[in-house]
DNA sequence: TCAAATTATTGATCGAAGTCAAAGACGGTT
DNA sequence: AACCGTCTTTGACTTCGATCAATAATTTGA
């Protein structure tokens, strides 16, 4: 049972049940995505480089080390990216979410694995065809430089949230850096929805299973949670982000 | 006194004493650095943008959260990029050499500061007229995206480093890593020199001073390195390379 | 609606790395 | 060459998070 008299039934969170359209000019991520960079007609010829796929959940969208053939910009759902090591250890770098473009390598092979969390949708594009798309965009391609730098400046400061962050500090972050992803790409607030399990989550902070887990429960004990089943609701945002913050 | 007999007096090792030139087309970075993409002209242009800037071993080039007017190449030297947390830790996330441009930043403020480890030249670029000059070059700015997925694959493979790595590993992994950048520019091998210090090094790898201290001289014991004063010889590379991959 | 499988929580114990403290080595200066 | 300040190494001890192990909650599927 759980501790602090919180053993009602759990509420079930849901994350981002958005409709499905299939041209481009009223895309769900129409503009925060890759190509809110475009006008009418190159959108148009975009549109014809691409084809929507649709991942079951759980479902590997592609693995480490093989040919980068495609690239992908997420519609609905959430992808966990990560790398993993020779022995199995496994670090998560990222979670994509609708209007991330996940594929871009330097390599000719993929640098890390991407999998669906929960149902996916995404658009896929070839990457050679996209690339030749680009190739004479200067606009497009400093918008391609604009996410790059976005997804550069997340991977730093999750180098310091792995590096010297506590165990605490890191799920504080965790959350308040979840829901900032959230309120970007326009969820509701009141309730977060946690979509990847405890295991996602201690491999994106770099703990275990058992230390997440206890760390969500000292959170509820010191009021600034209140743990739900897929989800959480935070009572005390301010205390997590002073948590977060230092 | 050093334990396992290596009490001689320790070599003294130094890196990169490059000569200095005042023209881009033979520049000591011209091969490898942002602007290899560009043709003579272009060249001639951009070098009217730019100023060589010394600094001396300590200084500050650019502070976190300060307005993120320049740009630089690095020329000859070594700069450590860092972030702070309010209370003082610190988490290196990048160590910067010849032909690395550093400060690309999302927003408007340095994101990291820099300072210089040892003697240093810059190439230094105002920002906007920097970015006037890469508006319209689409070769220019796939430079630019080329130089920056090198840069988030290199913080994707520090994030495994820092997350689910033991303290051997660490070390092995930087030593390593440093061994094949340095080779990259085109150093010398035998012998590795390490302009940081253990403290660097520490907040580089999410450690303490002290544990990479006692982690050098394990590693000593073990006969896969040799410490010398400024720097290592790698004795026993196959060991270190395997300590490092798994 | 119940049983099996999966995922999350909790407890007890262990160990890798951190902390505190002191000594040693090195580099610069006079 | 001797002194001073800084950086590095080593030792003793502590602690945070990992590991091992069991229980509880939730989901799935017949």
């Amino acid at each position: 049972m759980r501790v602090g008299g919180h053993s009602e039934r759990r509420v079930k969170v849901s994350l981002l049940e958005g409709s499905r359209r299939q041209t481009c000019s009223d895309c769900v991520v129409r503009g925060f995505a890759i190509c809110a960079a475009l006008d009418k007609t190159e959108l148009w010829e975009l549109a014809n480089l691409s084809r929507h796929i649709h991942c079951e959940p759980g479902t590997t969208v592609f693995a480490q080390a093989t040919m980068a053939t495609s690239f992908f910009s997420v519609l609905e759902g959430v992808l966990r990216l990560y790398k993993l090591l020779p022995d199995g250890r496994r670090q998560i770098i990222g979670f994509a979410l609708p209007g991330d473009f996940v594929g871009l390598a330097g390599s000719p092979q993929y640098e890390f694995s991407a999998d669906a969390i929960g149902a996916v949708v995404l658009c896929q594009f070839s990457r050679a065809s996209f690339a030749r798309f680009a190739e004479n965009r200067p606009r497009f391609l400093r918008r391609i430089n604009e996410l790059a730098g976005r997804e550069l400046s997340r991977a730093q400061e999750h180098m310091v949230l792995l590096g010297r962050r506590s165990a605490e500090e890191k799920v504080a972050s965790f959350l308040i850096g979840w829901r900032d992803r959230l309120a970007e790409i326009g969820s509701a607030g009141g309730v977060l929805p946690l979509p990847m399990g405890r295991l996602d989550i201690a491999d994106y902070l770099g703990l275990t299973i058992e230390t997440v887990s206890r760390t969500f429960t000292k959170l509820e004990r010191d009021g600034i949670i209140r743990i739900l089943t897929g989800g959480i609701s935070l009572l005390d945002a301010a205390r997590a982000e002073a948590l977060s913050a230092a």
